[in-house]
RNA sequence: CGGAGCGUGGCGCAGCCUGGUAGCGCACCUGUUUUGGGAACAGGGGGUCGGAGGUUCGAAUCCUCUCGCUCCGACCA
C-alpha cells in the first residue's frame, strides 16, 4: 500500500531503455533467446501476435492481387553470385550449407557428403524467385505477376537483440514483375501506402514514408522508399520498406517476356517486406512502465476476464457468469481469454497488465449478483474502471477498443512529432546530439552535400533515415536507429 | 568484428579482492489466516556456481582457454 510508484517493469524506460525493452518482453512472456546463437524462440503469446498481423495483412495483399507461394529456404550459391551489388550487401552474413549428411567420427558426428555447389540459407529471395520468374513469365499477358510469401530468412548477424534483429527472423517478401517502370515504381508506393495504412489502423503507430537516401538502399535496388518510426528513445526503426528494383534482377535472372511490339524485353521488378520486427517497434512505441500494451485490433486477446473468486462457493457461480461473458463477447467477434489459473487475483491482474491486454474485465461476486461487468482499460489504468450491465459493456466494448486504438495512435503520432525536429544546417545536428537530445532532426536535403556532415553523423553514429513524401524530397531525416 | 561488462536454483542479485564444498529477495510447494487489487505468519523443496583444463590438501573464489549474453561502435529488416 502506498507504494504508488512501483512499476511493474524495473527498470523504467527512463532508467535504462535497452534493458527495460527486454524486461518487458520476459515479462509479456512474447520470446526468449535460444539455445542457437542470435536466434530467438517466439513464445505463444508473442506468436498469436504475429499470426494476427499475418492474417490480416495477407487478406490486404490478395485484395492487391497478390499471390502467395513457398520457395526454397536454401539458395544455391550461384543464384546469389549473379547480382554483384546484391552478393556484396548480403555475402558478409550468409549461413551457408556445405554438407548433406553427418557420419560418426572420433568426437561425434562429423559433416560429410560435402555439395558440389554450397547452398547459402537464404537472406532474402530476389534471386531464387527471380529464376522462377524468368521461366514463367513470356509475354507481357503474364504481367503483372505479384507474389509473396510467408517466411524465415537467415542473416547472420553480429549484434542481435529480440525481435529487432535476430539471425533468423520472419517476415513476408513480395516479389512482383511488371511491365512498365511506372508500373514498378507505383507498385512501390501503392504497398508503402498499404503498410503505412496497415501500421496505423492495426498497429496504432505512425510514422514517416519516403526515400531512402542513395546510401541507404537495397543492395541492386534503383529506389528503395521506407517507413520510418520513432521509438519512445527517440531512435529510429525502419519498420517496413519497398524497393524498385528496376531491371536489375531482371537482367541478372533473366526475366525476359515479349512485348507488345513483340521484342523481347525485360522487367521491371520490385521487392517489399516487413519483418517480426515490428513487433519490436509495438514494444517501443506503445509499452510503458508497466509493461506491454497492445493495439487492441491485432491483441493476442482483446479482453481478459479475471475471476475474483472469494470463497469456494461462489467459484461456480463466478466461472459460470465469467463464460457465459465470454461466449457473448466471442459472438460477438471478440477475442477474449478467461483467466482462471489458480493464483491470487492481484498477481493475474498485473499479469494482464505486464502482457498489455486492452481491457480486462473483472467478475466477483458483486457482478455476478447484480448482472455486472466492471472493466478497466490497459492504457489509462484505474481511473477508466466502469461497472456496467453485461449488455451494456457487450455494447460499449467496440467503442472502448476502439477509443484506446484511438488514443494510443494518437500518442505516438504526438510523439513522433514532439521528437522530430526542424534543422538548418550541420552544426544544427551537431548540436542537437550533442546535447543529447532525443528524436530525429529534419533538414534540408541540400545538408547532404556539406562536406562536414559525414564527420558529423559519424560522431554520434546517426544515419538518414529517408526523404519523406510530406516534405516532397525536399528534407530528409537523420538521427540514431535501430 | 573492435571496446566494455556479465554469466551463481524459475527471475533478480550477494559471495570472488583476502581459496575451506553456497546465501538473500521474489517466485514455487504445504498449512493457517486473509482476499475488489501487486497479503501475513509458519514450515518446506530446488542450485555445485556457463563449459573445459590447470594451480592447490581444498576453487564459485586464483590462472589459461572456450562458449554464451548484454551494452557501446562498425554492418544490417
Amino acid at each position: 500500500m502506498g507504494k504508488k510508484h512501483r512499476t511493474a517493469i524495473t527498470p523504467t524506460r527512463a532508467e535504462d531503455f535497452p534493458e527495460w525493452y527486454q524486461q518487458v518482453i520476459k515479462a509479456a512472456d512474447m520470446a526468449e533467446n535460444s539455445p542457437v546463437r542470435g536466434c530467438m524462440i517466439i513464445k505463444p503469446y508473442g506468436f498469436a501476435l504475429w499470426e494476427n498481423i499475418q492474417r490480416v495483412f495477407d487478406g490486404w495483399l490478395k485484395d492487391y492481387g497478390v499471390q502467395n507461394a513457398s520457395f526454397p529456404l536454401l539458395i544455391p550459391l550461384s543464384f546469389l553470385e549473379k547480382e554483384a551489388e546484391h552478393i556484396d550487401g548480403f555475402a558478409k552474413e550468409c549461413a551457408v550449407v556445405t554438407h548433406h549428411r553427418l557420419e560418426a567420427g572420433e568426437n561425434g558426428l562429423v559433416p560429410a557428403g560435402k555439395l558440389e555447389e554450397p547452398y547459402v540459407i537464404r537472406p532474402t529471395s530476389e534471386t531464387i524467385i527471380g529464376d522462377a520468374m524468368s521461366r514463367w513469365i513470356q509475354s507481357y499477358r503474364d504481367l503483372p505477376m505479384k507474389l509473396n510469401q510467408w517466411s524465415n530468412v537467415m542473416r547472420w548477424e553480429m549484434r542481435t537483440r529480440l525481435f529487432l534483429r535476430t539471425s533468423e527472423f520472419f517476415w513476408h517478401e513480395g516479389h512482383n514483375a511488371f511491365e512498365t517502370p511506372e508500373e514498378a515504381k507505383d507498385d512501390c508506393l501503392i504497398i508503402l501506402g498499404m503498410y503505412e495504412k496497415f501500421f496505423e489502423e492495426y498497429l496504432a503507430f505512425s510514422g514517416f514514408t519516403g526515400i531512402k537516401t542513395p546510401d541507404e538502399r537495397f543492395p541492386g535496388a534503383l529506389e528503395t522508399y521506407a517507413f520510418e518510426a520513432v521509438m519512445q528513445d527517440g531512435k529510429a526503426l525502419q519498420a517496413a520498406t519497398t524497393h524498385d528494383l528496376g531491371q536489375t534482377f531482371s537482367r541478372s535472372c533473366n526475366i525476359t517476356f515479349q512485348g507488345r511490339d513483340g521484342t523481347e524485353q525485360l522487367a521491371h521488378t520490385t521487392s517489399w517486406a516487413f519483418s517480426t520486427r515490428v513487433i519490436g517497434g509495438m514494444i517501443m512505441i506503445h509499452g510503458d512502465d508497466d509493461g506491454m500494451m497492445m493495439p487492441p485490433r491485432i491483441a493476442p486477446q482483446q479482453v481478459i476476464i479475471l475471476p475474483f473468486i472469494k470463497d469456494e462457493s461462489t467459484e461456480d457461480d463466478i466461472y459460470s457468469f465469467a463464460q457465459d461473458v465470454a461466449d457473448k463477447l466471442k459472438a460477438q467477434g471478440v477475442r477474449v481469454h478467461i483467466d482462471k489459473r489458480d493464483m491470487r487475483s492481484s498477481d493475474k491482474m498485473w499479469d494482464a497488465v505486464k502482457k498489455g491486454v486492452p481491457v480486462r474485465v473483472e467478475i466477483g461476486g458483486r457482478e455476478v449478483e447484480k448482472g455486472e461487468v466492471t472493466y478497466v482499460r490497459r492504457d489509462i489504468g484505474r481511473d477508466s474502471k466502469e461497472t456496467l450491465s453485461v449488455d451494456g459493456f457487450l455494447k460499449k466494448l467496440p467503442t472502448v477498443l476502439g477509443d484506446i486504438h484511438d488514443a494510443m495512435l494518437a500518442r505516438s503520432k504526438a510523439f513522433r512529432d514532439e521528437h522530430t525536429i526542424d534543422g538548418e544546417t550541420v552544426s544544427d545536428i551537431e548540436e542537437f546530439f550533442a546535447a543529447d537530445r532525443i528524436g530525429l532532426m529534419k533538414v534540408p536535403v541540400s545538408v547532404l552535400d556539406d562536406a562536414d556532415l559525414e564527420a558529423v553523423m559519424k560522431k554520434h553514429s546517426l544515419s538518414t533515415r529517408c526523404m519523406p513524401f510530406a516534405d516532397n524530397g525536399k528534407k530528409v531525416l537523420i538521427g540514431k536507429a535501430y
